[in-house]
Formats: structure tokens, sequence, C-alpha cells
DNA sequence: CGTTCAGTTGACGCGGTTCAATCGAAGTGG
DNA sequence: CCACTTCGATTGAACCGCGTCAACTGAACG
């Protein structure tokens, strides 16, 4: 019985590393000895519940690991109790630090379902130790911490400029792209664990309006969201209302350089 | 004429290097020969009018620069005209690409007032060549740009969760203590260039709303703002209405890992 | 002496918050 | 097996922060 589930985490882990392998082979090319060694991340996952804080997991600089399953949120609590999402991580996002003690790096991660993550350390580590054997790797690692700086700068125009509704329409079509690159979504439609609440304290709404808002997308058949999930009837309208440029065209193209 | 003209930009220059220098040793310590490579840099400077764009000034990466006078910003322009600021800039920041192609760095930047820029290339090349002689340097620098982020982390916040009151309390102290690094605030009194259209502009409120959010803050004596001279009259009242945590205990503390 | 630009002020309306009540689904304990 | 609770979604009503429109001021400038 032990073997067992430990067996079934193993699978787990090896499929969490194949998410991380999409993201990456989505901003640049990896050779097959690359792909192995991303590959090799299998080891025993550790979970926590939703809520609890994924990262850091004790003192100083927290360790790099990779989401494997679950959503998880970078919050900053303010002293009345509200609070702000600075971004939001699924599965095949890395969290912790990478040696440049970046803030957002830095900042604490919370799971909003339960999470699961694997330890990446020996990712970089052995891109450390062999820069010119991993040099593909190395650059796609690093686009994709560009490509978090990038999204940073979405919220920031969201947060500052949008009304409700196109912050609702962005926010989602960049969670239909991100859930499409690892290859969660089905016939644009795709699992989105967010509570109306949570919703709001990443776009800076309360609880209330995402619930009109949420309605107001569903009654004009942009979006359609029940149980959990959520379909992109009809993307390009809704990239129109988000006023939302193709990722090709802005985010990956900054990533890509 | 021409040469005393010449000789005049060289002291111009002289001086931007030593806002620089103001600003490293904030966050790290400085061997001699390395405030000597920073003070090396005093080529002609680049002027540019209010209104226009100082980086890129071509084509590929914007080759790393230093104000050294004026105010500028990385404007977000949205397609109806309106604009989010990223980020506002002093004298002393660093704009342009430092290798590692982050997209804020690589973001516009626009000159706010007349900017004076030089090229703050030699030092980067420096660091990049001989590590080893410059390791206080290059962690300096590097303090530098985790600052940028962590002032970006802190507009999320400001735009998402705070109230205009709370908004412009928390942005203007920002800018104070961002002066007062550079040696620019006298008897807590510095030169403030922003018109209310662009505080507006960076805090995603409207020009009149920022007009009596700025005459309530006068009204209750937390400031005095005339004649573009902005004057704290009480940073800890001011700091307590925008809910601001003192630098030293979150931004520079994220800043000096 | 007109023009432009930044600041200032009033009136009005909308977008979004807050308070509050309801409802269904999913536990949970007796 | 059935209350009892909890949690998320939903809806109504009242309120208010902030945006918009518009007019006016004073200073700087040509």
């Amino acid at each position: 019985m032990a073997t067992h589930l430990a067996w079934h985490e193993n699978l787990r882990a090896i499929h969490g590393a194949e998410l991380l392998l999409r993201r990456l082979k989505a901003v640049g090319m990896l050779s097959s000895i690359e792909i192995e060694l991303v590959r090799s991340i299998r080891q025993r996952a550790r979970q926590v519940g939703a809520g609890a804080q994924v990262s850091p997991e004790g003192d100083g600089p927290p360790q790099p690991r990779l989401i494997i399953s679950g959503w998880a949120c970078r919050p900053r609590v303010l002293p009345d109790g509200r609070c702000q999402m600075l971004s939001i991580l699924l599965p095949g996002d890395l969290i912790g630090d990478t040696g440049d003690f970046r803030p957002l790096a830095l900042s604490p991660v919370m799971a909003l379902t339960n999470v699961r993550t694997i330890n990446a350390k020996p990712i970089f580590d052995a891109v450390a130790a062999e820069p010119k054997a991993y040099r593909g790797l190395a650059l796609a690692l690093q686009r994709l911490t560009r490509l978090e700086e990038a999204y940073l700068l979405d919220h920031v125009v969201r947060l500052g400029r949008q009304t409700a509704l196109q912050r609702l329409a962005h926010c989602l079509l960049e969670l239909y792209y991100r859930a499409r690159t690892i290859g969660f979504v089905h016939g644009n439609a795709f699992t989105m664990p967010l509570t109306q609440e949570l919703i709001g304290d990443a776009l800076g709404l309360s609880l209330v309006h995402v619930n009109r808002t949420l309605s107001q997308l569903k009654r004009d058949g942009l979006i359609s969201l029940g149980a959990g999930v959520l379909t992109i009837l009809d993307v390009s309208k809704l990239a129109y209302v988000a006023d939302y440029a193709t990722p090709d065209t802005t985010v990956m193209a900054q990533a890509r350089m």
C-alpha cells in the first residue's frame, strides 16, 4: 500500500515536470539533454492545503520549487485585512528564489487550492554547474522570469486604468492563454478554481462587483462559468473589450529577446 | 563660448555620477576603485525636451544611461489615449537594458521635464570585464534593480487597494525618500515638477480628483505644495494615512539580501 | 495683449462599495 | 438520517468615491 502510494506520487511528479517543459518549449528550444534534465526532477511532492503558505517555508531565501498541481497566489495583506494579489500562479509555474533575490520571487506564495510542489533546485544547480551544456535551458528559464515581470506590468495597467469589465476580461484571457500553454484547455474550456472573492483580491474589486461583472460577461455571451469550469465563448470579442493584445505580439515578444 | 559650454556640461556630468554614487552607497559599500569607475563616466550629456522619448533611442535593446537631471516616467498608453505610468524616474536613476532584457527596463522612457542623460555603459562593461575587481559595485547595481521591482510591487498595491488619499500620500512619501537619497531634500522640502495630470496618470486618478486630494492633504497640514516645491510637513502622519512602511524595513530590506 | 498652460472649483452622474438577505451545495456531528 | 453549520454564489438597495463636464483664475510667454 505504501509502495503503491509512492509510485503514484512519482507519476504525478513526472507529469509536473512535463508542465514546466511545455512552458519552456513555448519560449525557447531545448536539446534532448536539457529535456532529460527537466524530466529528472521526480522527487516526492510536497502538498499544502488551501490557504496555507507554500513559500518561503522557513528562514532565508525560498528554494526554487515547481507547482505541479493546484493554484496559488502572491498576496499582499494590508493592515485593515484587505488583500491585493501581485500575481496568480498555476501548475507549471516556478516559485522561490533562483539566485537573484528578486522581490517578486521572494514574496510569499499562498495556496488557493490544495497545492503540490516539487523541488526544482536540481535544474538550477545543473544549469549553474554546466552553463555550456544547458545554454538553451538557461535562456528559456530566464524568459519565464521575464514573462512573469511582463504579466506584472500588465497588472499595473489593469489596476490603474481599466474598468471592472475590462479587468475581468483581461485577467480571464491571461489565465486562458496560460492554461492553454500547459495543455489544460480543451475546447476553450478549463478548470478555474478561483472564488469570486479571490478574483476580487486579484483585480482590486469587491466580491459583489466581481459577481455582477461576471454575470454581464455571461449575459453578453463572452464566457460561461459553472462548477469551476470557465469557457471562453468568444476569444476575439473578449480580447476586444479587454483591450488585450495577443500574447504573441506583446508579452511573449518581450520575453523572447 | 563653445568651450565654456562644454566645460559646463562636463561639470553637470560629474555631478550626475555623484547622484548615482549616493544611490549605490545607500544599498551597499563601494571600494575607492569602484567609486572612481562610477565617477569616470563624464561624457557629454544628451538632452531631450519634456514629452520626448528618452529610451529606447533606436532599434534593439536600449543602452544603459544615467539620468543626471530632470524627471521621466515609463508610460503605457491605452488605445483610447489614456496613460498609466509604470514608474517615475528621478535624477540618479539608471534606464536601459543591462543585459537581462527585463520588460520593465525595455519599456519606453518619456521625459516629463527637460531630461539630461549620460551613457552608463562603461560602468557595466567594466563590471562585466572584471567581476572580481568590482564585486561590491555589481552587487549594489543589482540591488538598485531589485529596488525598482520592489517599487513596482508597491505600485500594484497602491493602484489595487488604496483610496485616492492613500495613493497620493504613499506616492509622495516614496518620492520624498527617493529625493532624499540623492540629496535633493532640504528641510523636508524638494522640487517636485510633476503636474497634477501626470500625478493622475501615475496613480490611476483623474486630474480633478488629484487636485482635490492634494488640497485635502494641504488642508490637513500634512504637506505644502507651491511653485513646484513639495514640503512634507508631517512625515509620520503622512505615513500613517498612506499605510507606508518605512523604506528601511521593507523596500530596502528586500533590496539588501 | 492674446494665448497657452497648470491649477482650482462647482455641479452632476456613474461605477463600484457596502450592508444585508437569500439560496443551494457540501460537509459534520448528534 | 436529519438538523445545523459553512461556504460560495446571487441579488437588492443605499451610499459614496471618483470621473466627467464646464467654467474660471493666474502666471508665463510671445
